[in-house]
DNA sequence: GTGAAAGCGCTAACAC
DNA sequence: GTGTTAGCGCTTTCAC
């Protein structure tokens, strides 16, 4: 059924050993006439190699694995397509695998990959498995974090800066005047962005002689509904209510404008909205949002490129931190016109 | 280096063929001691089976390759979503690529998932290699197609049923009085989605008896800035002017708003617009809009369950054609407030 | 109850 | 210039 090396081999009447010399472009030495009748028969077969077998005397798959979180998010859609086309563009494939941010799903799934010997693993890591990544990395397997630092980890990681993010949007909402800007976070644990983004928040308000208030800080579980009812909460109180809302994730985002909405508030008059990550409809929303943008195909571009380092042992074995700076794109939710990007 | 099952033999003084016995749950005839002995081993040299060696064996991988043609739609994305979870909770793995459309680039993937032994492949065709589809099928190749009918090939498929979307939404345009709905398809070529959604259009206006102009049908090149550009000219003419827009495409949706965004226009007040698949941020555009929402996840979901029943020789192996249903989702882009759903 | 050996499809060192 | 052979890591038949 399946055709085979062997069986171009005999069809062609030589070894399978010239075969594969053919195949794999060691012509140097073969008769013109040989390598014309190997290649017919390749081609009336239609024969083509078993890489499960190439690999398995290669110890080389050329496949790289990632393992996100959240597929949903279009910021990790972006990402991906950045990692998709890096490892198209140097011969790599893709497996992929999502975490949902389940730590055991993720030590199946890392341990998975192994075991179909992936070449290398690119992942946005739950935080929660701080034995088995350095176990990874112990064992020199090429390893490529995104987005979250692992603490206490000496490993590759290419992320955003989230402290400049954060600290850009709020420096923003101040400059226009709003002083009690309150914090929406998903709670932070050891996820990096989530603390980075708050320490911008704080250093901005500091920065500008602003007192930080622990009561605007609002940690939210990731539940369904939390988000909103929070909205709902604080602007229906009268003391503290605040002037602004920075939403610090793409999808939170969206709840809050529905809580919003549903208190029959208007963005910007009644309330700011600052959002992080631009996406294809925050220019589209009532009204346009106000958004720090990152760059999110840069992030998966990056981090499959120093992969492929890591597995050709091109460049710097050394782990190498790569840090990307966002920017901000101002429209109208913060209660200005168009003033120009930062 | 590597641990091999050769290493867990020596280490636990027993023979290959014991330990993977045990490793595959063989042990109906080995003693307890032996046992013991050798799940010992396997944990304290942390051994996991190289399934590419297994693989080799058993010429299958459980490994699924999925092509798609545009990761950054969210629809796409949620496709994805609804295979992942199948896959997963099947055993499978997933291997992902994107066509981008290009069928080049299609038949290369097509093939390189043939060369690394995927077990089965869910695609949403390019439609334009159809020869290459004809031969996947010949060989009896587990192959299950998506959202597109590859016409003249008996395949497994699992689609939508376009004519019924369209025709629900274009009956919604008309019974809230728009008689003069302007059509917006990117080229249809021989994209079936395309093309029935064209035809549940026609069907809408026939049965409600509006005359089909075709003046008003727009078919779109696939070209950054065509959607725009077509919308400011019919918009900005005075004849002809349509009373409302029926977009058939998600992204080429947020380019019709703005560009009725961009002539000062108001959405429904000055013009109507109707828009395909839901996503998360329909709600929230401005205004909230009305689309014909296609269940996404369920599609990944099915296709790939089917594809697992060919893969594992279960259940009917004649082609079989899965067809979902939409339903339209009624807000105010069409020139009403909420309605009931149909 | 366990081991020896062959073989999955391919590559590469060595021989001629 | 080409063939023979061993071996990548695993499973499985057949012996004992």
């Amino acid at each position: 059924m399946r055709v085979t090396i062997a069986d171009v081999a005999k069809h062609a009447g030589v070894s399978k050993s010239t075969v594969s010399r053919i195949l794999n472009g060691n012509y140097g030495q073969n008769t013109q006439e040989t390598i014309d009748k190997v290649l017919r028969i390749i081609k009336e077969l239609d024969y083509r190699p078993n890489m499960l077998a190439q690999s398995l005397k290669s110890m080389k798959t050329n496949v790289i694995g990632i393992i996100l979180s959240n597929l949903k998010n279009p910021f990790w859609a972006r990402v991906l397509e950045g990692v998709e086309d890096t490892c198209r563009l140097n011969g790599y494939s893709l497996m992929i695998c999502n975490s949902n941010e389940d730590p055991l799903l993720e030590d199946e799934h890392i341990k998975g990959f192994q075991m179909k010997q992936v070449d290398g693993i690119i992942i946005n890591p739950t935080v929660k498995n701080d034995f088995l990544y350095k176990s990874i990395v112990e064992k020199q397997f090429p390893f490529v974090t995104i987005n979250r630092k692992i603490f206490g980890l000496d490993v590759d990681l290419v992320t955003m800066d989230n402290v400049a993010g954060a600290f850009a949007g709020v420096e923003h909402l101040l400059r226009n005047g709003k002083k009690s800007i309150a914090l929406f976070v998903y709670t932070p644990d050891n996820i990096s962005p989530r603390l980075d983004r708050i320490e911008g928040y704080k250093k901005a308000l500091t920065k500008n002689g602003v007192m930080v208030e622990d009561s605007l800080i609002h940690i939210i579980e990731e539940k369904k509904g939390m988000v909103k009812e929070t909205v709902k909460r604080i602007l229906s109180e009268n003391y503290n209510r605040p002037e602004a809302i920075f939403s610090t994730n793409n999808m939170m985002t969206l709840e809050i404008l529905e809580g919003i909405k549903e208190l029959g508030l208007n963005v910007p008059d009644d309330i700011s909205l600052l959002g992080y990550d631009e996406t294809v409809w925050s220019m589209h929303l009532d009204p346009p949002l106000t958004t720090v943008n990152q760059p999110s195909y840069e992030m998966g571009e990056l981090a499959a490129k120093r992969l492929i380092e890591l597995i050709e042992k091109k460049g710097d074995k050394e782990p190498t931190i790569n840090v990307l700076q966002p920017n901000l794109i101002i429209r109208e939710s913060c209660g200005t016109k168009k003033e120009h990007s930062c």
